[in-house]
RNA sequence: CGGGGCGUAGCACAGCUUGGUAGUGCGCACGGUUUGGGACCGUGAGGCCGCAAGUUCGAAUCUUGCCGCCCCGACCA
C-alpha cells in the first residue's frame, strides 16, 4: 500500500475514492454498486443518526418501520411517482430456488415459484406508508401523523460511487400527514430547517436552502425543497430534501378524514430525507491531502493519545500519567483513545490518525513527563503546541469547540469565494467550467433549463429561499427574470 | 447501453511481445535491533496466474468464447 494519498488538485475523484477506502470508511461489495460500510465509517453514520434522530423526536416525530417489499401495484398508483422510479427498481419475481438438475451444486430459480404479483424493493416508501395511513386516518383527531423511519432503499443506478451514489443506501425518510395545506407546508419547511441546522452545526457544512425547479423535483411532489452544499472541487451536492406532496398520495391511496365540520377531506402530505450520501458530503467538504478531516461533533474518536516510549517501563510511567487524563476527558463526554500499541511506531500512528481524521492528537513522552507537558496537535490546521499536563483537559475542550467552528468557517469562506454572479452567457459558460455556485437569471422555463444543461452540464441547484428579488434577463434567452437562481455542476 | 482499461499471494503490481522451475514491494507470522512524523535486519507462511474450451511434448504467456471489476459518458439522493 502506497503511503501518500492522491492529491486533490491532481485527481479529485481518485483522492475521494482512496480516502474512503484508506480511512476505513467503506469498501466495494461483491455486488456491483453496493458498499460495505466499515466500522469506522458506520460509527460516523451512527453519530449522524443520533443527532438527527434527537432532532426529529424534539420536533414531535416518532420512529416506525415499514417493509422492504412493495407490491408493484402500489408503485403504479401515483403516475409521476411511478414514472420517476420505474427505471431504477429492483424487482422480486420468485420466492424459491432449487438444485439445478443439469449442474451439480448449482442453484436455479424455481420456475414453479413465480410470485403472482411482483414485489419492488423500495426505492422510497411513500406508497406502502400511505397505503397504511388509509386505515390509520379517520378523523381530524388522528392528525397530524408524524412518522420517521430509518431504512435501506435500493435504486438501481447505472453509475455508482461509494457513499455518493450507491445502489443500496441507508437513509431516514419522514412521512407526515396533516389536516391542512398550510400545516403541511410548515412541516416541509420546518424539516428543511432541521436539516440546515444539522448540516451547519454538526457537519460544519454551510448549506443554501432552496426550492427545486420542476425538472429537479421529486417524482410525485408538488414542491421539493433542498439544502445544497458546495464541495471542494467546485461541484454542488444536494445534502437533504424535504417535499410538500400535496394530496397526491392521499388521493391515489384513498386516504380521507372527517374534519371538524363532519366533511370528508384528503389529508396533506410531506416527506423528507437524508442519506448516507451525507458521508460523502462530509468527506468532500473538509478533508485534505493528508486524509479525512472530521468536525469534532461527528468524530468517532475525538482525541487520540499517543505515548512515545522506548521501554516497557517508560510506557508504564506514561500510562500512569495518562490514565487520569483519559478518565477526565471521558467524564467530560469526550471520546478518547489511548493507543499504547507497541507494534506501530509513533510516526506511523501520527499519519494513521491524520488519515482517519481524529480531531485532536495528544503526544506524550519521557521529555514531557520531566517537563510536565504534553503536545496537542490539531487535525484541521495541522498545528501543534506544548501545554501543561494539568490544564490539558480544559485545553482539549476549547480546541474541540474551536475546531468545530473553524472547520465551518473555512467551508463557509470557500463557498463565498466560489459563489459568482454572472450576467452574460459567455461569462456563464466560463464560470461553470471553473466550478462553484453560479448565480444567474433564468427565464423560469424547463426548456431553457434543459438547454443550459445540455450545453454546459450545469443544472439549477435551487431557487434560494431567502434571495432578494432582482429583475434581470435570462442568461441564455434574455427573457425577463425576477430573481437569480443557483447553477452548478452537481454530484 | 456506448467508449476505454484491467483480471497473477490479503493489497499494489511485474512477467506475456519471443511458450519451458510463479516473481517483486507492502502487509502477515516468528526472532532480534529500534522508537519525538509512515524504522531496519534475518527467517518463514501464503498461488487452480478470472472461468471454459482449443493449439502444443509443454500455456500465466498463443487462439476463441464467456464472466467479473474499474474509469469516462447517457440516468439519479
Amino acid at each position: 500500500m502506497s503511503k501518500a494519498l492522491p492529491k486533490r488538485s491532481e485527481n479529485y475523484s481518485e483522492w475521494y475514492n482512496e480516502i474512503v477506502k484508506r480511512a476505513g470508511l467503506a469498501e466495494n461489495s461483491p455486488v456491483r454498486g453496493c458498499m460495505i460500510i466499515k466500522p469506522y465509517g458506520f460509527a460516523i453514520w451512527e453519530k449522524m443518526q443520533r443527532a438527527l434522530d434527537d432532532m426529529f423526536k424534539a420536533t414531535g416525530h416518532e420512529n416506525a418501520y415499514f417493509p422492504l417489499f412493495i407490491p408493484k401495484s402500489f408503485l403504479e398508483k401515483e403516475e409521476e411517482h411511478a414514472e420517476g422510479f420505474a427505471k431504477e427498481c429492483a424487482v422480486v419475481t420468485h420466492y424459491r430456488l432449487k438444485a439445478d438438475p443439469n449442474n451439480k451444486g448449482a442453484l436455479i430459480v424455481d420456475p414453479e415459484a413465480r410470485l403472482e404479483e411482483e414485489l419492488i424493493i423500495r426505492p422510497t416508501s411513500e406508497t406502502v406508508i400511505w397505503n397504511a395511513y388509509r386505515t390509520w386516518i379517520q378523523s381530524w383527531r388522528d392528525l397530524p401523523i408524524l412518522i420517521n423511519q430509518w431504512a435501506n432503499v435500493v435504486r438501481w443506478e447505472m453509475r455508482t460511487r461509494l457513499f455518493l451514489r450507491t445502489a443500496e443506501f441507508l437513509w431516514q425518510e419522514g412521512h407526515t400527514a396533516h389536516a391542512t395545506e398550510q400545516e403541511a407546508i410548515e412541516e416541509t419547511e420546518q424539516m428543511l430547517g432541521v436539516y440546515e441546522d444539522f448540516a451547519e452545526n454538526w457537519m460544519a457544512l454551510p448549506v443554501v436552502q432552496g426550492v427545486k425547479t420542476a425538472n429537479e423535483r421529486f417524482a410525485g411532489a408538488v414542491e421539493t425543497y433542498c439544502i445544497e452544499a458546495l464541495m471542494q472541487d467546485g461541484r454542488a451536492l444536494q445534502a437533504g430534501t424535504s417535499h410538500f406532496l400535496g394530496q397526491n398520495f392521499a388521493k391515489v391511496f384513498d386516504v380521507k378524514f372527517v374534519n371538524r365540520e363532519n366533511q370528508l377531506e384528503y389529508p396533506w402530505a410531506t416527506s423528507w430525507g437524508v442519506s448516507t450520501r451525507l458521508m460523502g458530503a462530509l468527506i468532500m467538504a473538509h478533508s485534505d491531502d493528508n486524509g479525512l478531516v472530521l468536525p469534532p461533533k461527528l468524530a468517532p474518536i475525538q482525541v487520540v493519545i499517543i505515548p512515545i516510549f522506548k521501554t516497557e517501563e517508560d510506557l508504564a510511567r506514561i500510562s500512569e500519567r495518562v490514565e487520569p487524563i483519559v478518565a477526565e476527558l471521558r467524564k467530560a463526554g469526550i471520546s478518547v483513545k489511548f493507543d499504547s500499541d507497541d507494534k506501530q511506531r509513533s510516526g506511523w500512528k501520527f499519519a494513521e490518525y491524520e488519515l482517519r481524521g481524529v480531531p485532536v492528537r495528544l503526544a506524550i513522552g519521557a521529555r514531557d513527563l520531566e517537563n510536565g507537558t504534553i503536545e496537542v496537535a490539531r487535525r484541521d490546521n495541522l498545528t501543534k503546541e506544548s501545554v501543561t499536563i494539568d490544564g490539558v483537559v480544559e485545553t482539549v475542550k476549547i480546541v474541540l469547540e474551536q475546531m468545530q467552528e473553524a472547520i465551518y468557517q473555512k467551508a463557509l469562506r470557500f463557498r463565498e469565494e466560489n459563489t459568482f454572479t454572472v450576467d452574460t452567457w459567455d461569462e456563464f459558460k466560463m464560470q461553470i467550467e471553473k466550478g462553484g455556485f453560479v448565480l444567474a437569471h433564468w427565464d423560469g422555463t424547463p426548456e431553457t433549463e434543459e438547454r443550459i444543461k445540455d450545453e454546459t452540464k450545469a443544472t439549477i441547484r435551487c431557487i434560494p429561499l431567502n434571495s432578494a428579488e432582482e429583475s434581470g434577463q435570462c442568461v441564455m434567452t434574455g427573457n425577463d427574470s425576477a430573481e437569480r437562481v443557483i447553477f452548478a455542476r452537481a454530484y
